[in-house]
RNA sequence: CGGGGUGUGGCGCAGUUGGCUAGCGCAUCUGGUUUGGGACCAGAGGGUCGAAAGUUCGAGUCUUUUCACCCCGACCA
């Protein structure tokens, strides 16, 4: 069972498939771009959508579901959005399978094809703002707040695990409002319930902004986002939040009467995340030991491993081992007791290390003599012998001490790799090396596009909570006047 | 769709200019010794060499066709 992970300076990428796979994560399904999620993987995510699905509630969304297929003339309504998404659709066009005629095996029956083609959800606003035609006639019925977990299909040239597979797990809000100021104001609600998730959770500093219009969502006024750095200085799109203005209500026909009792439009806002969180939590922490998972991410915060050689050592061992987890238990902490008898306890400590749970705990012969255990911290790899007594105050003191080490380690990596730039030549050469640069930007679609032919960067976003930059300056490439400074990347 | 590459036990690979019974590492199984950082020894099981056709006394190796996957582009959360 003996894993070896690429080194992470070696090979970026190949170090990231090696982890996703090795940590137990995920794998390649059969199925081509797809990706089976993994029990340990899944452990994971399932936290991510616990602590996720608690925010928004607190916010009065509730959850519910729509259907997967979606009528093709549904999707062709709004022209931005089917444009956006047409190439990447995988469409349903039979229902009906049958023997085949000249042999073995099964057929596409001709006799079964639809009148009209299935589109499988690359995103659900159409199928949304159909429904939301009949839900809605009044001022009263406003604003309806809704969100579903969910699977989605991208048929992508090209994939990576949890990066881009051609069908993954989201989370997908899609608000109704009266007022624009309202939806307006329920996509930055949004995004700062992702940007509050991704520092405080995931240990992930993120910069919040608004997407140039080159990069906003297909049929969005306003696209805000959260984007991270990965080790590699490449931009990570963790999240997005966008205010649609009036086109899907307009394209579905999804009016209110108003207080006044005149009809209008209703103003909309989508926002979602996906497991490509799980690409940001490998690529934002892990090391050359495997992952590093922030505490209140992990699915095992402590795990313990059983030092022993006669079965009278293994039976004291684990009596003290399954009173501590019981003492973590009834803290709120989740741990593990690794007891697998056909494990040498190197095998094991490499292993959850690879899984990257945030504490170990190791207990033997001398550590019962002692009335000691030793503890071992993942983002630091060092470990301590502590007595005891107390030893669960202070693993949950520790935990946090972890939480906050990782966000800072990760703060000041991206600190590190943030600079201003205001030449053309040097941002060239500067971008390609795994920098944010931090730019004058005439606001142009043409200067943008054309520095993201040139150099394949593209702008991560405008910021509006860090590294805020309003002063007057030139362009990077055109050398006209600018106001701000904007967030230029290379991206995942 | 353009450029490049790879298909050989579960995984990773070797296999020379065609040659004998297709090998190696890891994993698996059995037995024993081990157990404070990925154990060791001994033994065992497991492959129609991606598929089809052809050349040949003989094909993993040569030819043709075909399929699949990977990497670099275009596209994208």
């Amino acid at each position: 069972m003996a894993k070896e992970v690429t080194k992470r300076s070696e090979n970026y990428s190949q170090w990231y498939n090696d982890l996703a796979l090795k940590a137990d994560l995920a794998e390649q399904s059969a199925v081509r771009g797809c990706m089976v999620i993994k029990p340990y993987g899944y452990a994971i995510w399932e936290k991510m959508q616990g602590t996720l699905d608690a925010m928004f509630k607190r916010t009065g969304v509730q959850n519910a579901y729509f259907p997967l297929f979606i009528p093709k003339s549904f999707f062709s309504r709004e022209a931005e959005h089917v444009a956006g998404f047409a190439k990447e659709c995988a469409v349903v066009t039979h229902h009906r399978l049958m023997n085949d005629p000249d042999g073995k095996g099964v057929v596409v029956d001709p006799d079964a094809k639809l009148e009209e083609e299935l589109i499988v959800r690359p995103t659900s606003e159409t199928i949304i703002w159909s429904t939301y035609k009949n839900w809605i006639t009044s001022w009263r019925d406003l604003p309806i707040l809704c969100n579903q977990w969910c699977n989605v299909v991208r048929w992508e040239m090209r994939t990576r695990l949890f990066l881009r597979t051609a069908e993954f797990l989201w989370q997908e809000g899609h608000t109704a409002h009266a007022t624009a100021e309202e939806a307006e104001a329920k996509a930055y609600e949004m995004v700062q319930v992702y940007a509050d998730f991704a520092r405080n959770v995931m240990a992930l500093p993120v910069i919040v902004g608004h997407k140039s219009p080159n990069e906003r969502f297909a049929g969005a006024l306003d696209t805000l986002t959260i984007e991270a750095m990965m080790q590699d200085g490449k931009a990570l799109q963790a999240g997005t939040s966008h205010f649609l203005g009036q086109n899907f209500a307009r394209s579905f026909d999804v009016q209110f009467t108003n207080k006044e009792g005149k009809q209008e439009y209703v103003w909309a806002t989508s926002w979602g995340v996906s497991t490509r969180l799980m690409g940001a939590l490998i690529m934002a922490h892990g090391d050359d030991n495997g992952l590093v998972i922030p505490p209140r991410l992990a699915p095992v915060q402590v795990v313990m491993v059983p030092i022993y050689k006669t079965e009278e050592e293994r039976t004291a061992v684990l009596d003290k081992l399954c009173a501590i987890k019981q003492e973590l238990e009834a803290m709120g902490l989740s741990a593990r007791v690794d007891d697998r008898d056909t494990l040498r306890p190197g095998f094991k400590f490499a292993e959850w290390e690879l899984k990257g749970v945030p504490v170990r705990l190791a207990m033997g012969a001398r550590d019962l003599a002692s009335g000691t255990v030793e503890v071992a911290r993942r983002d630091t790899l060092t470990k301590e012998t502590m007595p005891l007594d107390g030893i669960a105050e202070h693993i949950s003191a520790l935990l946090d001490a972890i939480q906050q080490n990782i966000y800072d380690k990760a703060l000041a990596f991206r600190d590190a790799h943030v600079e201003k730039c205001d030449n053309w030549e040097e941002f060239k050469a500067k971008i390609q090396t795994g920098k944010f640069l931090l730019c004058h930007w005439d606001g142009t679609v043409e200067t943008e596009q054309a520095i993201k032919d040139a150099t394949k960067a593209t702008i991560r976003c405008i910021p509006i909570d860090s590294y805020v930059c309003e002063e007057e300056g030139t362009d990077i490439y055109s050398g006209k006047p600018s106001h701000r400074r904007v967030v230029f990347a290379i991206s995942y």
